[in-house]
DNA sequence: GTCAAACTACGATGTCTCTCGTACAATGGG
DNA sequence: CCCATTGTACGAGAGACATCGTAGTTTGAC
């Protein structure tokens, strides 16, 4: 049938991301633009429940927070696979502190691609949580 | 390790749901209730660039819209499978209609569930798709 | 310098997903 | 009854994903 290949569920391209976070310390992490966010990609990203669950712990508290801060039910390396996943697609960044990785929320650039968005995701999370599933 | 098994990116349980759509013909569908509607399952369900072009459509029109006139870039078998994907996740409908199979949104159920979620993201989806990708 | 803490890299594994093609079933019109 | 239209079932293949374990790197404290 020969139809066109246009990249379906292949959200990783990033291309040249923006690697200019030089923090306290040295090492960076690349991060997409905001304008390189999509939003097939966000959806993604929030639609596993461990990290749905990372994601709504970051927009509990005003401050990041460092990965080993999360008490997840997985062990660390996929931790670090969700919180990368979770940094690739828009939604968190993330920083070198010392030893520690502190993680915050793109609140900014999230409501600016998609304004109401991630509050319409964090209301329905939460209601879902108080209905009993276990999404956080 | 041993950590707790917990069912991570398991939606598709749908248990004893609901297959009482018999419509102008016999044949039924199954659809999970309003409450077996997970916000992962959704999420995972729109992340698709195929799934969130089809519910773009649909929410555009008022009417229901048979599977066959979405012009979609995939084999019928495909749009198939998109499709009880959609309806899996509960944000569709389908019914039966002759030969044909109408397809309509969840709009109540969705909104019942999480209030505004599907209007962001489908203004998520209509701002990017201005921005030059291509969701729809 | 040594050491613990925090995180990464890599490879493996099992499962899921997207896609296809072919063959099949249900419906309604002549 | 025959047939076109519409959609399904099934099986397969390529690739992505979540998870793990082990081994390694970077950092800061002593």
């Amino acid at each position: 049938m020969s139809l066109v290949q246009w990249g379906c569920h292949r959200f990783r391209d990033e291309g040249a991301a923006a690697v200019t976070d030089t923090a306290s310390t040295g090492r960076a992490l690349p991060h997409p633009d905001r304008e390189e966010i999509r939003l097939e990609g966000v959806l993604h990203a929030l639609s596993d429940p461990m990290r749905l669950r990372i994601v709504r712990e970051l927009a509990a508290g005003e401050a990041e927070l460092s990965c080993s801060q999360f008490e997840l039910p997985v062990t660390k390396s996929t931790t670090t696979h969700h919180f990368r996943v979770l940094r690739e697609s828009g939604v968190i960044r993330q920083v070198y502190r010392g030893t520690a990785k502190m993680n915050g929320l793109r609140r900014d650039d999230l409501d600016g691609l998609f304004p109401g968005l991630l509050d319409s995701l964090l209301a329905a999370a939460e209601r879902q949580a108080g209905r009993g599933g276990t999404p956080g």
